[in-house]
DNA sequence: ACAATCCATTGATAATCATCGATGAATAGA
DNA sequence: TCTATTCATCGATGATTATCAATGGATTGT
């Protein structure tokens, strides 16, 4: 489905002396596919201002926070706010407890770490 | 379009003492709707795995890199490529040059520093 | 057993996005 | 001026996504 009009790129002066002519050669990315589309999940994650400002308000809150207090704090219904939690809890942005009838979620501190790694590693430092 | 399903939530025992009954009412998010906003564009602009990785190419090599030499190391099209560089470029994640018909991309070192600084406000630390 | 509450899931819809092929603008060289 | 090359843009298409209303499962209290 793809990779037809991909291959094609300046083959021009093949003979002569094997070398391209617009750039000398550029290295490969290091980061391979796996790793980038792990780190692609990541971001994906945070790529929404909702869920940025749910994982906000979980990190700004000591204690375990339930899904009806999260909903009123956005305009948004409470099906919106558990299809953003269960993205942040698949990408362990947040962890969940159940109490009861309620269901708490706090940050996970973890990741905080995890991030300049990354932005490390997709730096090339 | 929306709003309607929102706001009708937890009010019962609104007498006998003001007091909401799930969790001791938590704390807003601190990061304005604004702010998140230009958060989530950031990290949109690496969600996906083509993109991660050709920041990484031009991280990799010192050198500015041509489209061209880019798009040999990536099976998807030329437009493509364009587009993904498009995005990079918007959100300041590359530089561009342009030379004779060629242009030149590298990868702006700056954006390093100011992420782990949004981690932190995100992350309330 | 029953009623009430919390919250996840389902199905639908409109919007956004990644990708493609084709085209066009800009530049360099003959 | 003509041709070739690089790269951005356009229009279309299939996939993904954010959101909603409605429903259902789980748990608690009566």
């Amino acid at each position: 489905m793809r990779g037809a009009m991909a291959r094609k790129a300046t083959k021009r002066r093949e003979a002569g002396g094997g070398e391209d002519v617009c750039c000398r050669t550029a290295t490969s990315p290091k980061l391979g596919r796996e790793r980038a589309r792990e780190y692609a999940g990541w971001f994906k994650a945070l790529a929404d201002p909702t869920r940025i400002r749910i994982l906000n308000l979980l990190a700004a809150n000591r204690a375990p926070v339930c899904v009806c207090d999260i909903v009123k704090h956005f305009p948004v219904g409470q099906p919106t706010i558990s299809h953003h939690l269960r993205i942040l809890r698949a990408t362990r942005f947040v962890l969940s407890e159940r109490r009861g009838t309620f269901m708490y979620y706090r940050v996970n501190r973890n990741c905080l770490g995890e991030f300049p790694q990354a932005a490390r590693l997709i730096m090339d430092v």
